[in-house]
RNA sequence: GGCCUGGUAGUUCAGUUGGUUAGAACGCUAGCCUGUCACGCUAGAGGUCGUGGGUUCGAGCCCCAUUCGGGUCGCCA
């Protein structure tokens, strides 16, 4: 059935390229076959590849061998069709179509490839389940807005790689096995074959050697780095990512920012022709934590929270009392207009934020100036007049409370401000609002552990006037860290790194790790620095989030060609897979039995 | 590891209180049709109701286990 292609088959241009200007031209044309019409002695078949569709038309009459083959035509097939461009007749256009003003009347058909009837059409905004577009992830990028994702992916790469050049950015590949790294997200191993027992770890960013670029001298580093971290998937995170990566020498937070606002101009201003307004907004954590519960808060929309536990403070009402006992706050949000929520909604309001540990949602509802409530009973009128005046709670409006320790209290009704503007439409994925969240704690506290973690990683910089700190208050030394946070996105972070020996050995001390676990962890890296280090800092982008944001998804896997699922398998492979026996083998390592 | 949720024709779904032969749309196959582009008309094929067990006279429906997806908490320096 398939037909060989002749030297002589050229390809005029893409399907999606033709205009009326081209009507009269011998033309060759290659794709697949969207879809068949068979019209009896008439045959349409729209021939489709990366660029869009154009019509094919066959006439029995003209031309009885072409006609016959397209008459066996089948969606998917692979066509290459030579024949004349003509114009439509008037009522014979398509105007949805970009090429509906022409067709071309084929002369010569060839079929270069059959095709089974795929599993699913191949179509836009196709709602198939994921499972089996997945499996048959080939002809699920055949679709024209999975191609499309893939292909603006490749545009803002090329904007990624523009920017940073053109700003005396060097592109460095950092290796791709590197040395297990002991803190942070689980390591991807990678067995060593000449080393038994020995493994290598896939990188879960290249942070240690873009700070050696800088030591080296390279001064302005950056890569589109695929970086690996074995943690449970979600929506906007996949196994293996791909980061911009970049690191600056000789700067402070805001030289690292201002390159990097230039490059969100740049990308918003070419890829969607949005202007965005620099410098960006910044807000230090305290105030993300203070105002939105979060420390990557979503700015579409208000619903801020508010503290009300001073005027409850004498209550006897158990739940917020109980709060203020363990030494937790109560605090509220105000959402405009949710008064119009059911009963049953608010309900399903009070599941959700047990999801984030809280133990329950007190709600008041202000439905034309008649207010119902699950807990001003508790209450005095006159507490009940205070919070109403201090949340500007009016008619329409929908209360609701948290009273629980305070990172609950964030948690719940940081999350519950979003869910709500989500359930009510006002989360446009088209308005971007840009923030840089400054300031970050340099350390967390595990309270099971009993010990102090990097939250950021280890060799974040502390600021300047929170030195002191790292000897007698480490929880309050803030750091020289930054996030951007776009529409409630982490979409990046970074920080300016410790180049001072004395300071990075205080961080370990504080991280309680000994001398000589340091040197067996960050040996090189220490020694490294013993060399003339200069100040440096940088950045990465979460470039997958980053594509998600820029096209108005909100599932990462729509801009990745291959991604995982859920448990880390990728179904058109099936992998992961057990190796062969004899690989195990040689790499001296046992094959797994179930217990 | 926890919680929530789903799996019925190739696809997307419906399926009443547990009761006859499990339906629809699209797709697919065949026939007819010269201007379609979501072509139209006619006919047809297509089902181990994810899998295994249980309850019952009787299970797509109830129970248990399991598997494969989705969301999420923990986790993600």
């Amino acid at each position: 059935m398939a037909e060989l292609l002749a030297k002589t088959d050229k390809r005029t241009k893409y399907c999606g390229e033709f205009t009326k200007a081209d009507i009269g031209n011998e033309v060759c044309v290659m794709g697949w076959a969207q879809k068949q019409r068979d019209l009896g002695k008439l045959i349409f078949i729209d021939l489709r590849d990366r660029t869009g569709i154009v019509q094919l038309a066959f006439d029995s009459d003209s031309n009885k061998e072409a006609f016959e083959k397209a008459f066996t035509v089948r969606s998917e097939y692979v066509l290459c069709a030579k024949g004349t461009v003509r114009a439509r007749e008037e009522g014979a256009i398509n105007k949805d179509r970009a090429t509906g003003e022409i067709e071309i009347f084929v002369k010569e058909l060839k079929i270069l490839s059959a095709s089974q009837t795929p599993p699913f059409e191949i179509v836009e905004n196709s709602n198939v389940k994921t499972e089996l577009r997945l499996k048959h992830r080939y002809l699920d990028l055949r679709r024209p807005d999975m191609m499309n994702n893939i292909l603006m992916r490749s545009k803002i790469a090329k904007i990624v790689r523009d920017y940073y050049a053109e700003n005396g950015f060097v592109e460095i590949e950092t290796p791709n096995l590197i040395k297990p790294t002991p803190e942070g997200a689980r390591d991807y191993l990678v067995p060593s074959r000449v080393h038994p027992g020995k493994f290598y770890a896939l990188p879960q960013s290249p942070q240690l050697y873009k700070q050696i670029l800088m030591l080296s001298g390279f001064d302005r580093y950056v890569q589109l780095a695929r970086c690996y971290r074995d943690e449970d998937l979600r929506a906007d995170r996949q196994p293996e990512f791909t980061q911009i990566d970049l690191e600056m020498s000789f700067v402070t937070e805001d030289d690292v920012m201002a390159i990097n606002e230039g490059f969100l101009k740049r990308v918003f201003k070419d890829f969607l022709g949005k202007d965005i307004e620099t410098p960006i907004q910044r807000m230090t954590y305290a105030e993300a934590m203070d105002r939105f519960g979060s420390d990557k808060p979503d700015l579409r929309f208000g619903f801020e929270l508010k503290n009300i536990t001073d005027i409850v403070k004498n209550t006897e009402f158990r739940v917020f009392k109980g709060a203020i006992e363990m030494g937790g706050s109560i605090r509220a949000i105000n959402v405009k207009g949710g008064a119009k929520f059911s009963r049953k909604e608010i309900d399903a309001l009070g599941e959700f934020v047990k999801t984030y540990r809280a133990k329950g949602l007190a709600w008041a509802k202000n439905t034309e100036g008649e207010i119902s409530s699950s807990y001003a009973k508790f209450l005095t009128e006159d507490e009940n007049k205070a919070i109403y005046e201090a949340m500007g709670f009016e008619k329409g409006d929908l209360l609701c409370i948290v009273a629980d320790k305070d990172n609950v209290v964030f948690d719940s009704l940081g999350a519950l401000r979003c869910e709500v503007a989500k359930k009510m439409g006002l989360c446009d994925p088209m308005d971007f609002k840009l923030l840089w969240v400054t300031e970050f704690p340099l350390f967390e506290y595990d309270e099971e552990e009993g010990r102090y973690y990097a939250k950021h990683h280890p060799f974040t910089s502390p600021m300047d006037e929170d030195l002191p700190l790292m000897d007698t208050d480490p929880s309050k030394v803030r750091a020289k860290a930054y996030d951007m946070v776009i529409n409630g996105m982490e979409a990046g972070g970074g920080s300016i790194r410790i180049h001072n020996p004395e300071i990075q050995w205080k961080m370990f001390n504080v991280l309680g790790l000994t001398k000589e676990e340091a040197e067996e962890k960050f040996g090189f890296l220490l020694e490294a620095f013993k060399y003339g280090t200069p100040p440096h800092g940088g950045l990465a982008f979460g470039f997958d989030r980053l594509c998600t944001l820029l096209l108005g998804l909100d599932d990462i896997r729509n801009v990745i060609a291959f991604p995982k699922v859920q448990n880390a398998t990728e179904l058109m492979t099936e992998c992961p897979n057990y190796p062969e026996a004899k690989a195990l083998e040689e790499l001296k390592i046992k094959a797994y039995t179930e217990e």
